[in-house]
DNA sequence: ACCATAAAAATTGTCGACAATATATAGATT
DNA sequence: AATCTATATATTGTCGACAATTTTTATGGT
């Protein structure tokens, strides 16, 4: 019940249905990141003609999971250690807006709801002894909870439209990028207890350093690799 | 030489021109907001086909200027109060950090360019012995140099790729959210004097109160609306 | 006169073919 | 042998036609 983008329609079209098999594909990697897309072949491959197939990959670009140049054609993203930095950038930024206004706008029963999912999340944690189903899926229900809780349109497109579709690419492809699982929880404990004292200011605050200790994490990641080569 | 947005690709696909009219179109109202768009006709005003005219549709769904049901078909976005708003606050946070960055990232060349600008708008507004000038473009042109300043190219593509045209639509057709020019003035000062001095938390903190303060003059403007009726 | 149903018209989605452009191959020249 | 040019191949862009779906209109019943 979770990995699941709250944003993605349930698909209709034909080309609704590629578009999410392809979307998929990428972001775990089976169709390889940088790699270019041949229409013909792709076409052949899930059985439609080459025009569904670009209706599909127009959905994809909107994603911003294949990047197009006219008359040359389509690629899938890389995955650089720049372009995760340049995301958490954009993710301290709009998500710390959205918890300032899910502060706001969020109806006490969304708050419940998100308080229970937290408990949820503990106790699933201590049953698994490990921290590998809070590093994964409920870390990704935690924040696509609060920024639905924005209740603000373009927030909500933005980050779980097409930010948040990258960010589950990283993740499956880098690894590295996963929650810091202990203390990722107490800071989203936190952060609801902002929302729930409708205290927008504070929960701006938390949620900001939330992301930018994992950033923080990252680029130390980084360094350290950097340094035994 | 202004009012164009510094992300927009000189066309080279036809479908890439029809986009192009249609975004001005929108934008200016000559294609109404909330109206339904109807493929057949629309093709045949552009003297193409339906499928070029659709992949020119795509494009204006990836700006958010136009939205899409399946089988259903697409509507121009409605310019209502609180979507004005949503966007405000989404501006509010993306360009205070595009700011902040800007303060780390700008070259110095980069932050001459923006100084001379600002001498030169405010040759313009005395030359033109009023704000209209100032009140259109060169706001517009301030924001992107900002904007483009972060060198954050996610930062980039959401703000100039999609929200921009959003906004610069809203300010033909509702006019009222134009900068309150006298004031907009000293702040982009005291902006680009921030980001020369290299001193991002305070850039990012005079970019938000900027914005918040056209946001809540528009606000004030609702409110007073209201009381009359 | 109103509502439900069925037929007709219009609109969107999908397909295959052709045109325009870009890439790869082969040949000629120095 | 290397580089430039010309040809051939492959890929993307555009077109018109058909299929599927939705909207409108017409019909009949209460």
């Amino acid at each position: 019940m979770a990995l699941v983008n709250p944003t993605l329609q349930t698909p209709v079209t034909t080309a609704d249905k590629v578009f999410q098999q392809m979307l998929h594909a990428i972001v775990e990697g089976h169709i390889a990141a940088g790699s270019k897309i041949s229409e013909p072949e792709l076409a052949k491959q899930y059985q439609i003609s080459r025009s569904t197939l670009r209706e599909a990959l127009n959905r994809l670009e909107k994603c911003h999971l294949i990047e197009r140049k006219p008359n040359i054609g389509s690629k899938v993203v890389e995955c650089t250690i720049e372009g995760l930095l340049e995301i958490y950038v954009v993710r301290e930024s709009l998500e710390g807006m959205a918890c300032r206004q899910a502060a706001i706008y969020m109806t006490d029963q969304e708050i419940n709801e998100m308080k229970d999912m937290l408990t949820q999340h503990a106790s699933m944690q201590a049953l698994k002894e490990g921290t590998a189903y809070y590093q994964e899926e409920g870390d990704l229900d935690f924040h696509y909870k609060v920024i639905l809780g924005s209740h603000n349109q373009q927030l909500i497109n933005i980050l779980c439209g097409q930010l948040y579709h990258l960010v589950r690419m990283y993740r499956c492809q880098f690894g590295m990028n996963s929650p810091r699982a202990s203390k990722a929880f107490d800071e989203h404990s936190r952060i609801i207890e902002a929302i729930a004292d409708r205290d927008g200011e504070l929960a701006e605050m938390l949620m900001r350093r939330h992301i930018a200790a994992s950033r923080k994490n990252i680029e130390n990641k980084i360094a350290e690799k950097q340094q035994q080569n």
